[in-house]
DNA sequence: CTGCTGTTGCAACTGATTCGCAAATAGATA
DNA sequence: TATCTATTTGCGAATCAGTTGCAACAGCAG
């Protein structure tokens, strides 16, 4: 196993492919590896200028474009708990999915042996060549279970 | 098992629940309902408004929401191949997810046990009380894998 | 039939993302 | 190092999906 390189394998990637790397796609690049969690596209513009201010919300987008149709990193939806933007995250920490809480909107990593295991029957029985799976669930997590009463679910007040 | 009665449980969800059957929810449930495919909400309004006219934009969004929040359709991003829009399909043939070809943009259903097995072990260990469940699968179908040549996946051309 | 209250149409608005084009510049070349 | 050129960027306007406030409308209980 090399050192801590890492870090700049994005990058390496993208001059490997002949793309320049310019100050803007470096600041990018190096917030959304070092981002702890899921960035939608004006926070991650607003990190990236930090590093350098000179980057533009179009080069923010056109940037999150290149990395996804070269598969370095994962849109997400999360559910769209709040609008309609969406979260981006490499894809060296891929093969967990998403659970989002709809009561107090977190969000929760989780991977089970299953999911490899469904991923590949899929591959098998479609015969689909797989780039992307995006599995994502929607429910209430069990600190917001307890809180709200150990009732019936969905009462209507709730959802109305 | 009742006769056909399966037509109406929409409307019928509704009613039971004290809601109005107003003519514009029962044109958009209807067309929800008798719809091959997946609708987005622009064809949805198209088609509610052949059943009755009087069908507007708003009224579609407000109950595309109303039988979310009831859980009585399911949301789909599809990948998103096409714009941001999402569609939708009614919860009774739910349990299968969607495999979107990033060639030729057909939309495959599957299903397969080991999906369900999952939902329950998700359940199981993170203790999440799941209300939905999305998964979309992202690749390439077997006829297009043919046609773009046997040869190695994501040459640089078609991605860039 | 009447009244109350949930629903709707309208049209303006928001938020997220995309676009065209001229100016800037990474990286190859001399 | 200076030059060249295709790639990338900034800018600001445009598009697209979805939302909202409010007055008019219309289910449906009584
Ligand atoms: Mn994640
Ligand atoms: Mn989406
Ligand atoms: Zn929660
Ligand atoms: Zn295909």
């Amino acid at each position: 196993m090399p050192g801590i390189p890492e870090k700049k394998s994005i990058l390496d990637d993208l001059a490997g492919r002949g793309l320049r790397l310019t100050s803007q796609r470096r600041a990018i690049v190096e917030t959304i590896q070092d981002a702890q969690g899921h960035l939608d596209a004006a926070t991650l513009l607003k990190l990236a200028q930090k590093r350098e201010p000179r980057v533009n919300r179009a080069t923010v987008y056109r940037t999150l474009d290149l990395l996804k149709r070269l598969r370095l990193i994962d849109e997400l939806d999360l559910m769209h708990l709040e609008g309609e933007k969406h979260f981006y995250e490499t894809r060296s920490k891929s093969g967990h999915f998403h659970l989002a809480c709809l009561s107090c909107k977190k969000i929760l990593e989780h991977d089970t042996p299953t999911f490899a295991r469904l991923k590949q029957e899929v591959s098998d029985e479609t015969g689909f060549s797989i780039d992307v799976v995006r599995l994502e669930v929607g429910g209430q997590c069990p600190a917001c279970r307890n809180l709200s009463g150990g009732n019936s679910p969905l009462k209507d007040r709730e959802v109305l």
